[in-house]
Parts: C-alpha cells; structure tokens; sequence
DNA sequence: CTCGTTCCTCAGGGAATCCCTGAGAGTTTT
DNA sequence: AAAACTCTCAGGGATTCCCTGAGGAACGAG
C-alpha cells in the first residue's frame, strides 16, 4: 500500500540502522524490517557514541532510536541526529510511555514515536508509516496527549514556571522535609505549605505526594548537586 | 541435581513457555528457542494471570519469566510457579541488571537470572544451562555479587536485611507508587502495606513517610538503572 | 487612579494516609 | 516442641492530603 518509489529515479532501497543497546530487541527489529519491501538493514548501534558515528557515515532514510541507551539521552541523541543527518527521519522507541517523552522525542525533531510494548503490526506500521513520510504515535500516547493538550508537561519548564515561593517549598521536598518542618523553616503556616504543594503538584501534574516528592528529588540531584553530565551538544 | 534426561525413554522434546509483556521480546526469545535442537516452544504469555494458568495447563520443562509484568511482581511469580509446576524449571529474565534482585529471585525458586541486555549467544547458553539442571547467572550479576560480599555499606545492608516482601514494597516505593497500588499490584491489603512501609522505615531509620520514599528512590537509582557504567574495554 | 493579575498567605473540612499496637496463621529455626 | 520469623490484616487516634475559597500586598496596564 505504500508507493514510496514516486521520488526514487530508481527502485532504490530504503536503508535503516538500529540503535539499542538490547541485542535481542536490536535482532528483533532486524527481522522485522526484514519483512517490510524495500527496506535494507545497513547496521546497528548499541548506544549514542556508536549511533552518531554509524549515522554521520552512512546517512541513513531512517533510524529506529532507543531512548533509553547507557552512555546518554535519546533526547540528545535526536538533536545531535537532526544536525548530522537532516535527511534521516527519526522513530523513537522507548519502553517509557509518559506523555512528557514522547512529547519532548517529537519536538526534538522526531517523526514518530513507539512504545516497545507494542505488538508487531504496530510496529511495523509505525516503520512504514514514518518512510511514507508522515508522524507516527503509539495510540496510548496519541490519546494521553489529546487529554492534556492543553498542559504543559516539560518538566525543566515547569519547574521554571515555579514561584519563588514554591521553588523555596519544592526544594526541601527534595530534601526529605516534612511540610510542618518547611512551615517553621520559611515561618509560614503549615496550610501555606500545603497550598504551594498543592500548586506546585498541579504544576508539574504529579498525580500525588509520593510523585511530587520524587520529582523534587530527581530535580534536585540534577540541578543542584555535582554537575557532571552535559555530554550531548 | 536431576539430569533430565534420564527418565525420558525417547529423544523427546523439551517444551517452553515464554511470559513477557512486550510482544517483540517475546517474539524474538521464540526465535532463539528454535535454534535450539530438542527445544519446543508451546506457548507465550503476557502478564502474570496468563502465565500461572499456561503453566499450570501445560506443566512445560522451562518458564522464561519476564521480571516486569503489569499485573504483578516477578518474585511473586516464580513463587507461585515453584507451586503450581514445581517441576518446571524457571529462567528469570528482567531489564535490572540488580544484585539484590538477581539474588532474590534465585532464592524464591528460579534457576537461571539473565539480563535482557545479554548477547544472543549467552541467552541461548543460559536456556541451555538451565535445561542441563543446573543454574545460570549473568557474569555481570555474578561480579556484583562477588564484589559486594567483600565491600559493605550500611545502606546496602539495611536494605538487605529486609524481607522479600518488604523489599517488593520498597522497589515500589522508589518508583513513586502509593500504598494503595502497590497493595492492588501485590495483591494484599492496603493495610499490610502500610505494616510493611513501617517494618521497613524502622529498618532503615527514616523518619518519616517521605525520607522513605526519598531513600528507596535513591537506592533505586543506585542498584537498579540500567547498569553500566564501563567505559572502556 | 483604578482595574486586573499574580503572588503569598491562611482556613475549612471530608477523605485518605500515617503510625503505632496487637494478633492470628504459616513457616523455619533451634 | 518451643522459639523466632514472616506475612497477613485490623483498630484507631494523629496527621496529612487535597480541594475550595478568600483576604491582602505588589505591580503593571489602561
């Protein structure tokens, strides 16, 4: 059903690599783009430094991105494929099925997005379709972010989007502080603190204190304790 | 222990079942079961309730048991397993490349551990193992194991010392879910969770509900990413 | 200057959870 | 057989969660 060939002079083949640091899903895939016509398996990669340097030299039309890889971001690796590669389209792959990565892999620059649970149909589709030349989106994610189009959901913009005061509260949350004891550090009523948690909660749209607490965590381990990282760029 | 080929008076075969929720995995571990000589595969299961009803129809020589399953927990599962097949021998296969839950899912039953981050070729080996009667562990598992019986800290230690239930909470705890789910995922009252939050609060000597939390989100982060770390080599 | 907005502050109150205590049943250890 | 451990669950007061409402201060816009 998919006349791909309308801008090929010849019956070209399309190429792809993998990028996963799995090998049996890594295999997986190979047999299935096996399947699809057209399609020719030029390599792998099992991780970011591998990926960037397999997808510089052999500018691929298409390349199946893992995003959670050992040695970096599937973010990153996005961006730093838009830039060595304009030409290949991207589909993300990931075993995360939040809304906030798939809607940050997209806005990266991808042109679809597919959770590994996905049954092989699906996959399937979501290769052809993303060769076709449009976006492709894994039904759960479609419909999560058709619920919440409105919300925002990046998290390093919406902890930007915190007051001072909230920032204040969100900081000790990550710091294993009770509501009672940051209300007596800030001199504040306990029910201030809870309303900027409560705020702060529906900011970052954690479904609960456990949550909202573990965001402050990763946050602060992120921005505030030793600064390694800053690999990609 | 028991060669099982001994009491077979034919060349049978030896039959396995497959229990994963990604479909992809699942078709790929089928595919590396036919290479196998002497291997049969006779049926794949997606979540924890399918698994325990085709193990207990089929009673097959080999379970390989995702370690993640919606429904459930992996430990959980091999338990169950051990009583409903007690003559299947159970190869667990998970993504946590994690010392503790390699151990414990060693000591609940299983006869194999293996990451889903193994080559092909060792994932062949260790269904071979395991069929052969004995154990199979990763190597990566295997070195952790053997350099953490020499290096101690007490934050590994305390958590060792809980019990596998209150480990399971723990695991849940860090990865933000509530009481509630977990004793829905555990399926046990919400009131034993709360029992084993507290068992495991005083173990650790957390204050309070979110240095709990906060203290298995960390624990998590440290033993269970997605492993390594190796540069080089 | 007045209006609208944002932010900080706090309260009410039902629902839910926390936290301590106790306890029965099953298993393992001694 | 006795002791210890584990898993399970309940009772119940204390506490927190979570939603709603609301007053006052700061500040730019009209």
């Amino acid at each position: 059903m998919v006349l791909l060939v309308t801008d090929c002079p010849s019956p070209l083949d399309f190429t792809v690599i993998l990028v996963d640091d799995h090998p049996i899903v890594s295999t997986a895939l190979q047999g299935i783009a096996l399947t699809i016509p057209n399609l020719k398996f030029i390599g792998s990669a099992k991780n970011c430094a591998e990926a960037t340097e397999l997808i510089t030299q052999t500018q691929p039309h298409l390349a199946i991105l893992d995003m959670s890889l050992p040695d970096g971001d599937g973010i990153d690796l996005i961006i730093a494929c838009r830039k060595l590669a304009p030409n290949t389209r991207l589909l993300a792959f990931s075993m995360n099925q939040e809304k906030a990565l798939g809607h940050r892999a997209l806005s990266a620059g991808a042109s679809g997005y597919l959770m590994k649970g996905s049954p092989i149909p699906l996959i399937r589709e979501a290769i052809e379709t993303v060769l076709r030349g449009e976006t492709f989106m894994s039904p759960e994610l479609a419909r999560r972010l058709a619920c919440s189009s409105l919300q925002k959901d990046n998290s390093t913009d919406s902890v930007n989007s915190l007051t001072t005061r909230e920032f204040q509260v969100f900081r000790y949350l990550g710091e294993g502080l009770t509501t009672r004891e940051i209300g007596k550090l800030l001199k504040i009523s306990i029910k201030t603190v809870e309303t900027h948690r409560e705020n702060i909660k529906n900011k970052l749209t954690c479904e609960n204190s456990s949550q909202l607490i573990l965001a402050a965590r990763d946050w602060v381990r992120e921005n505030i304790q030793s600064d390694q990282t800053t690999l990609g760029s």
